[in-house]
DNA sequence: GTTGATGCAAAATTTTTGCATGCGC
DNA sequence: GCGCATGCAAAAATTTTGCATCAAC
């Protein structure tokens, strides 16, 4: 979906972020493509345009991105592929702050399927919910944090 | 969870996998813990009675145990992180084979919850669905190299 | 004995850090 | 003008590849 650049200098506005011609250019290649991709890509992308783009634009950009609540990262665990040895159908809720994952297990989200229309053109061999938030011991370093702001 | 070492060897059996003592310390590494580690954690962890043991061997039967169904990858993503400038409440369908990720919206899917006793302990802020399968496009190359092995 | 697993080393890949310059506000 | 963003470079961290040796079957 094409987006206009004045939306995104709005956007970004709306957000307290500095506009800049290389953090309009790297909102748009994501803005763009469903495709999910990773910083890499999205590098690769923009530089077709803007030659003199750094990696290290983008993926300083993307954080700030993230943390101003423009963009999601589908992907939580960007620290390395992660194995789980427990075979058993399960769920897992992640903290955003300490990034510590755990199990959940619930027949009802055991129970899920795909709309049928998705269903028939693709072989579903399963499905895993998760649930990303705050635990409490992260809750309470915020509020303390918080707090400190503003004494 | 603790696991004699005569049960990992009796589940690689199973599978066809040849027993050797790293295997066995990193599948138990794996099976005694909720942690879900990256591939270098195990590494570090099984260091520490192997000694000698090197991050190769680790990613290796990883990978191996993967493809062999006796361990999951939590993340499938393992290529980095991924971005996504939609922010509207949407699931994802992944193709194991491809690793392409199409965008699923439902509103049944939307609506789930945590089970009321996490609920409380978590301050959660929102959930994904992850559906993982083979494509069409997969599911037909598979099969047209499952023709060829057999003739 | 054959085959595949292991360990060492080196390479490739991805991401982060340091720092001088420049641009948005 | 101030402060953050940018680009270049180098470093760090993670994962893959090559290869000789060794162990499992």
């Amino acid at each position: 979906m094409r987006i206009r650049p004045e939306e995104v200098r709005r956007r970004f506005r709306a957000r307290g972020l500095r506009v800049t011609p290389q953090r309009i250019a790297i909102y748009r290649a994501l803005a763009e493509t469903t495709r999910h991709p990773t910083a890499d890509a999205v590098y690769r992308q923009v530089k077709r345009r803007h030659p003199l783009m750094s990696p290290n634009t983008v993926y300083y950009t993307l954080g700030a991105l993230r943390d101003a609540g423009l963009v999601h990262e589908v992907n939580y665990w960007h620290d390395g592929s992660r194995f789980d040895a427990n075979l058993e159908s399960h769920h897992h809720v992640i903290c955003l702050g300490c990034r510590t994952i755990r199990d959940v297990s619930d027949h009802a989200l055991d129970r899920l399927t795909l709309p049928s229309r998705a269903r028939t053109a693709f072989d579903v061999r399963g499905h895993r919910v998760v649930f990303h938030g705050y635990c409490a011991a992260c809750r309470k370093k915020a509020k303390k944090a918080d707090i400190h702001h503003h004494s």
